[in-house]
DNA sequence: ATGGGCACCTGGCTGC
DNA sequence: TGCAGCCAGGTGCCCA
C-alpha cells in the first residue's frame, strides 16, 4: 500500500507524539506479521525512551535509548496515534503504549507489515544493509542511474523499482515518474541514454516530493496518521487511468501487466 | 550477477 | 443474494 511519500507522511505524523515519550508497554494482539513477532519483543521494548522517528526506504525507525524498532507497513499497513483505551478494530495487531496515555496503533489487514527490534546500528540490519540510495538524497542523480544501468536488460520500470538501485519507488510513482520523463516503461534499462536518465532522476525526485507535500496518495482506504487522506491522486497522470485521456496530449492511457504488476503509460508522450 | 516468478494474506469489487 | 475470480500501494527468496 504505502510508498515512500505515504511512509514519510506517516513518519512526520507520528513523530511529535512519540519523541521524548517513554514506552510503557508493547501490547501484541496478533504476532503473525510477515515475520512472526518474537516472544521476547515486549520485554525488550518496555521502558525505553523514544528519541525520534527516522525513515530509511519504506522502513520506519523508532529510535530509543536502548535500541531501535524497525517497522514496515507492507501493502496494507497503517500507523496512527490513538488514546490508549480506544476501541480495538479488526486488524489492529499491536499497540505501543506511551507514558502520555496514548498509543501508537498498527493496523494491517494483509499482515505483510513487520516489526523488528535491533540494538546497535539499525542500518547494519540485513533488511537495510543492502539498500540503494534515497531518491531525495545527494547520491541519487542521473549519472548514478546511468552507471548502474550498464549491462542491465531489465525493463526500466522494474529497474527503478529495485530497492538495490534506489529505494522508495513503488508501483504508482514508477509509472508516474516514467510518464514525466517521457520514457516507455518496457525499455531496457541499458538502452536509456544518460540524458534521459537525468530526466528520469529529476522526475522521480519531483513526483515523490510533490506527493509528500500533499500527504501521499489515497487510492482506496489509505489514510494518514491524522485520519486525513492524501491528495496526490488528483495529480496522477497515468496510474489507474487506463482508457482515460492523457492530460497532456489527449491520447488514451494504456495499461499492461509487467512482472505481475500493473503498468500505465501514454503511448504518445512516452517513447 | 541477473532476471523471472512465487509466496505471504485479506478484502473489495465485478460479473454471472 | 451468493459466490468465484480477479485485483490491490511490497519485497524477500528460490530457481534457472
Amino acid at each position: 500500500m504505502p510508498e515512500l511519500p505515504e511512509v514519510e507522511t506517516t513518519r512526520s505524523g507520528i513523530e511529535p507524539s512519540l519523541r521524548g515519550r517513554r514506552i510503557v508497554a508493547l501490547e501484541v494482539r496478533d504476532r503473525r506479521l510477515r515475520w512472526p513477532l518474537p516472544r521476547r519483543l515486549e520485554r525488550r521494548v518496555a521502558g525505553q525512551l523514544i528519541l525520534g522517528v527516522r525513515r530509511r526506504a519504506k522502513y520506519l525507525l523508532i529510535d530509543t535509548d536502548g535500541g531501535t524498532l524497525i517497522a514496515h507497513l507492507g501493502m496494507s499497513g497503517s500507523l496512527r496515534i490513538a488514546a490508549a483505551g480506544a476501541p480495538i478494530r479488526t486488524h489492529d495487531h499491536f499497540d505501543l503504549l506511551l507514558d502520555s496515555g496514548r498509543c501508537l496503533r498498527f493496523n494491517d489487514p494483509r499482515r505483510f507489515g513487520s516489526l523488528h527490534w535491533v540494538t546497535g546500528d539499525p542500518m547494519s540490519h540485513p533488511l537495510l544493509a543492502a539498500l540503494g540510495p534515497e531518491p531525495l538524497g545527494p547520491e541519487f542523480d542521473g549519472d548514478y542511474l546511468w552507471k548502474r544501468a550498464r549491462g542491465r536488460r531489465v525493463a526500466i520500470k522494474l529497474f527503478i523499482m529495485n530497492a538495490q538501485v534506489v529505494v522508495g519507488v513503488g508501483n504508482i510513482y514508477a509509472s508516474e515518474a516514467l510518464f514525466r520523463a517521457g520514457i516507455r516503461p518496457g525499455t531496457q534499462a541499458r538502452r536509456v541514454s544518460r540524458e534521459r536518465m537525468h530526466a528520469l532522476a529529476a522526475a522521480i525526485r519531483e513526483v515523490l516530493s510533490e506527493a509528500i507535500e500533499v500527504g501521499g496518495t489515497t487510492l482506496r482506504d489509505y489514510v494518514n496518521p491524522d485520519g486525513t487522506p492524501g491528495y496526490f491522486r488528483q495529480k496522477l497522470y497515468v496510474y489507474e487511468r487506463a482508457g482515460e485521456l492523457c492530460r497532456r496530449c489527449g491520447t488514451p492511457i494504456r495499461h499492461y501487466v509487467q512482472s505481475q504488476r500493473s503498468t500505465y503509460f501514454c503511448p504518445s508522450c512516452q517513447r
